[in-house]
DNA sequence: ACGCGCTTGTGCAGTATAGCACAAACGATA
DNA sequence: TATCGTTTGTGCTATACTGCACAAGCGCGT
């Protein structure tokens, strides 16, 4: 009843999305290595996934294996590419020109896989217009109008904590609906936009919990 | 019958576990800002988490508010930095001394959150021997026995694909039980040893999926 | 001292996710 | 052509996670 269409589009897994990167990286590394049929048993071994899993993920997409045979691994990851939409290259707006914001937009890893570092702003008139790689840092106040002329669909936020809702907010405004967040802060947004969010600390203390403290550390 | 001992300590989800040290940024920002007092529906707000979950989660580990009132910030978040061990300050090995090495060794945002670097390594010659701040870039070949003597259970990977598993492997085998990977490889250690994971290109790929693709884009 | 408004902690029910296990199908071999 | 070993895609079952809803408890105001 609410439906737009009458076609039943089932709407898949949030989790299961996230998967797929995990799968395509593990694809993208085989076919480099010249490996040109693989199985879901093989490609689970790699990633510690049941081979099940696999299958099932997939299966959300349509068919792409070959039974008694296994997956072609380029078929696969061209088909993968498409349903993330990575066959294109994405062209995204840096923000935060310190030591993340360089290392982000020299990175090299972007490129093949479906995204570029198109502009680089930041707040601080002493960084305005300074080289980076290719890129010239921008001032904050033309944020906004350049994303939009250029179509930018997506940011990456690399700035201190307190000024990160300001430049998500700024982004929005300029058209981007897709954000990968570096600063330690949960972003409000509106439901249209995604966020993810990188914070290396979360990461470290989900790990401390189960460590032995049988060390002596240094105190806080 | 297979437990080792008579308690009954039901083993807490890892999925709980990852949520904590979001809940511990938030009250860590809210105790900056003065903030005495919060509830499970403020901080679910703020979260985009429900207060149901905020409150089960914590449940897992005692009581920690009181009804009517809500949660004394500054006690719930030492209780969550109790919780995850993150009271004292972890020594960290960091491999890898690129622009992304050189950015989470100057990172500032460790210290307050029970983090240091204590050790940078580098297979490149020309890197040996160069100051990141006040560290030595060392030598890959001394790292398994450095970190052994100095009892650092925490390495950060940030080298390329190719040569992680090798870090890897030379972390653990110098006593490391948690590893922040940095490099788009998934590892495989034996079971006693935490790998979180760092790519921002997978983050990446999992939005572009929502994204419509009705702006021209650069070919591939 | 009592009642009211608010918030916690949690039993239970609902929903989501994962994995088992097997029919179907493919390629190779004879 | 028939058989065998393999691997997919999936129905079904099991497990895990989330959220509702409420009793219990706290503090404040009268």
């Amino acid at each position: 009843m609410t439906q737009k269409n009458g076609s039943v589009e089932k709407v898949i897994p949030d989790i299961v999305i996230h998967r797929l990167p995990v799968y395509l990286r593990a694809l993208d590394l085989m076919a480099r290595q010249g490996k040109r049929i693989t199985s879901s048993q093989e490609l689970g071994e790699r990633l510690g996934i049941s081979s099940a899993q696999i299958r099932k993920d997939l299966s959300h997409f349509g068919e792409f294996g070959k039974q008694g045979t296994g997956y072609d691994v380029e078929y696969l990851r061209d088909q993968l590419r498409r349903i993330l939409k990575v066959e294109r290259v994405w062209p995204m707006a840096l923000v935060g020109a310190g030591d993340l914001g360089h290392a982000l937009a020299n990175y090299k890893g972007f490129a093949n896989r479906g995204f570029q570092v198109a502009a680089v702003f930041d707040a601080d008139p002493n960084k305005i217009g300074q080289r980076i790689g290719s890129l010239v840092v921008e001032s904050m106040d033309v944020l906004t109008e350049r994303i939009a002329e250029a179509g930018i669909r997506i940011g990456i936020i690399a700035v201190p904590a307190e000024a990160a809702q300001d430049v998500a907010n700024r982004l929005i405004e300029g058209g981007v609906r897709a954000i990968l967040n570096y600063a330690p802060i949960t972003l409000s947004v509106p439901q249209e936009v995604r966020v993810e969010y990188i914070d290396p600390v979360l990461a470290l203390q989900s790990m401390t919990y189960y460590l032995e403290p049988d060390e002596a550390e240094v105190p806080a």
